[in-house]
DNA sequence: CGTGTTTGACCGGCGC
DNA sequence: GCGCCGGTCAAACACG
């Protein structure tokens, strides 16, 4: 533990320029910016999560399935049909809005009701901020969808451990996000230093897409990347680095059956508000020299410069218009490069995956980058702050 | 100089 | 008891 060995700067190849945080808070509601992200399900062992982290700050057309899940709170998730209610529940947390009580709008939740029944593919509104216009109104009339998201296949569900009925429901209609609560690997709770135990607890699981990756308004400070055992994608561990002391994680990796989707994990509450705005884009925007030397599929990523370091408040400048996923990429491609990383283990296999998943990281990367700037208005930050401030208990911001 | 990423090592739970 | 594996730490490094 005292020394290591300098990390051969190799920087190599990755680059997932976690942070997050992004949302410059421009605004505009014009935003193309893909709102849909996905939402998910709290998990809960120990009633210590007051309030939820939610980063998804916003999601449209999103369905999510919900499973037998242990851990669910009865009243979070009451049964596959009141799905909703919990997602409602949900919403709070993650759009922390502003409105009396932090509750969503029952709107939405019929809204997605419908959805899912009718299969109609729009998107959900968000009476937000009572202050102006909202940029977190998600309508088709607000935000357009990318079409190659509505399009996309997502057979996502797949590599879920079980999947609902509803789930095989949702691949037909090929949801743009999916979220669920998998009681997937019990993660850490007491997230002191030491590597605490693997006691189930909340987990939020969710599945985006990689334009819906980058809606995730948290500052997240990338602090791991694993190779996982079943998959050919490593898994990358982000912290919240809005404040010291917050718990909150998120866990983001690819599904390895559909590459476009992104499975990512939220646990442990934030213990801070929102951040409106990252203090330093130092060391945020490496996109030089790691990726000078992308091996493989890398050399058509552009170089996505950090989030919220647009400069612009359309962040659909400065942020690289999510390229397209990385060509389906096959395990196949891996071999071909993969000569460090984690595993600093003993993984060999895993090795041989990974090298696919660099360019997909890279890729992931970008999605990281919110450029949801535009869709994040200061109005509403200064909104809920005030909000928070307030009503510190409702479950929204203030609520931790 | 502060913030964020990279990455090998370490830790601890869990299955055998 | 041992080894596997996931999760975390922290030094080194990069960047503005
Ligand atoms: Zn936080």
């Amino acid at each position: 533990m005292s020394e290591r060995l300098p990390a051969a700067k190799a920087a190599e190849n990755w680059d997932l320029y976690a942070v997050v945080r992004s949302y410059s808070s421009a605004a505009d509601n014009t935003a193309t910016t893909t709102a849909n992200y996905a939402q998910e399900i709290y998990t809960t062992t120990d009633g210590n999560n007051s309030c939820a982290e939610n980063p998804l700050s916003f999601l449209t057309t999103l369905k999510f399935e919900e499973e037998d899940d242990p851990y669910s709170f009865p009243n979070l998730l009451p049964t596959k049909n009141d799905g909703l209610e919990e997602l409602q529940d949900s919403y709070k947390p993650f759009f922390q809005i502003p409105s009396s009580s932090c509750s969503v709008p029952q709107q939405l939740t019929d809204d997605v009701q419908q959805q899912q029944l009718t299969h109609t593919s729009t998107s959900a509104t968000f009476p937000v901020s009572p202050t102006s216009s909202s940029p977190f109104v998600f309508g088709e009339n607000q935000i357009q969808q990318p079409r190659h998201v509505q399009q996309q296949s997502y057979h996502v569900l797949q590599d879920l451990q079980r999947q609902p009925q509803i789930l095989q429901q949702h691949q037909q209609q090929q949801p743009p996000v999916t979220c669920s609560a998998l009681p997937l690997r019990p993660v850490p709770s007491q997230a002191s230093r030491s590597r605490k135990r693997k006691t189930p607890q909340k987990r939020m699981v969710c599945h985006v897409t990689a334009e819906n990756l980058s809606a995730d308004l948290w500052a997240w400070r990338k602090y791991g990347q694993k190779p996982i055992k079943g998959s050919p994608y490593p898994r990358n561990y982000y912290r919240c680095s809005s404040s010291k002391g917050c718990a909150a994680r998120k866990q983001v990796e690819r599904s390895n059956t559909d590459p476009n989707i992104f499975i990512v994990s939220y646990t442990g509450d934030h213990t801070h508000p929102r951040p409106t705005h990252r203090n330093s884009l130092a060391g945020s925007t490496r996109n030089k020299l790691s990726r000078t030397q992308n091996p493989v599929g890398k050399d058509s990523t552009p170089p996505i410069i950090a989030n919220a370091s647009c400069s612009s408040p359309l962040s659909t400048t400065c942020h690289s218009p999510t390229a397209p996923p990385p060509a389906p990429v096959d395990e196949e491609k891996g071999s071909m490069e993969h000569s460090r990383r984690e595993g600093a283990d003993k993984e060999s296999e895993e090795r041989d995956s990974q090298g696919l998943a660099e360019e997909d990281d890279d890729y992931l990367d970008d999605l990281l980058i919110p450029n949801l700037a535009a869709a994040v208005d200061e109005d509403f930050f200064k909104g809920l702050k005030d909000f928070s401030s307030n009503s510190a208990s409702g479950g929204g911001v203030g609520g931790c």
